[in-house]
DNA sequence: AGGTTGACCTGGACGC
DNA sequence: TGCGTCCAGGTCAACC
């Protein structure tokens, strides 16, 4: 379940591998819930370009084209099992791949996601991606506490809306939450703020740690070499309902906040 | 319009 | 063993 360091990760990772390369060709499945963007624009846009650089908005991949002068911007959203790959031509495809590019470089990019939540696209000409919302790593303290001023809504599902932050997900906001001290459950217009700032504090705090262990890896994340993050051995409440708290030893408990299940302990979390 | 819920997907875990 | 059921969750549409 890729949020925003497994995005980074990934995206540094493609960066370093595929920058400068131009896009021989394009091939495409089948899958209409695959592309946000009708697959021949896609492959009109991508065809010729050469790649001036990838990186993350939110948790989306940002693939910067340049072609004739005309800049364009191809996006990857990894969903909930996407994964970009770079392979040699002759290594085998693997099931569910969604799209092929052959590079000038010789090796081939990959879009492969089993569960289909991943979406491919391309941006309109002229206009750059700049996501739904706020950056967490780099939003400002005013700017932070007024994402959540008035919202009636738990504090948990306010983290998960993109259009306020975009880049946390479920793990992350439960985590953050941990780390601030603050119950999932709590009305986000309700909390202090030194709550915010707690919270703002704990949310780069997680998001930085896992950028450098490489991301987390719970199941289906695999980075642009393959290779699994490692940050699930750092999580203290996600997934470890009934487990001790790490601090206290009080039993994590699960929730759901927003149909989204929600982990915490109630004895550190007020 | 903000808030909430369910659909979209498939693989893996679990129960019988 | 094998089958059925449930669960995971990012996003969006639909509804309240």
């Amino acid at each position: 379940m890729p949020e925003l360091p497994e995005v980074e990760t990934i995206a540094n990772g493609v960066q370093a591998r595929i920058h400068g390369q131009t896009i021989r060709s394009v091939w495409t499945s089948n899958k209409p819930q695959t592309f946000k963007s009708p697959p021949d624009e896609i492959i009109e846009a991508l065809t010729g370009s050469r790649i001036e650089r990838v990186h993350r908005v939110g948790k989306t991949i940002v693939v910067d084209l340049s072609r004739r002068k005309k800049p364009a911007q191809f996006l990857v959203h990894l969903g909930m099992t996407g994964r970009l790959l770079v392979s040699a031509p002759d290594t085998p495809v693997p099931p569910h791949t969604h799209a092929i590019l052959a590079l000038s470089g010789g090796q081939e990019l990959r879009f492969v996601d089993a569960r289909r939540f991943g979406r491919l696209s391309v941006v309109a000409p002229d206009t750059r991606y700049e996501g739904p919302g706020a950056e967490p790593l780099t939003v400002a303290l005013e700017e932070f506490i007024g994402l959540f001023r008035n919202r009636k809504t738990p504090i948990k599902a306010a983290l998960l809306n993109q259009s306020l932050l975009h880049g946390v997900g479920n793990i992350y906001a439960d985590e953050a939450l941990f780390h601030a001290g603050i119950r999932p459950s709590r009305h986000a217009g309700r909390l202090t703020r030194a709550d915010l700032t707690r919270l703002r504090e704990a949310l780069i705090k997680v998001l930085t740690e896992a950028i450098q262990l490489g991301g987390s890896s719970v199941s289906d994340y695999v980075d642009a070499d393959g290779v699994a993050g490692f940050f699930q051995l750092h999580h203290h409440v996600y997934s470890r309902t009934g487990q001790p708290c790490r601090v206290c030893a009080t039993p994590i408990k699960r929730i759901v906040i927003g149909g989204r299940s929600t982990h915490y302990c109630s004895t550190c979390q007020k």
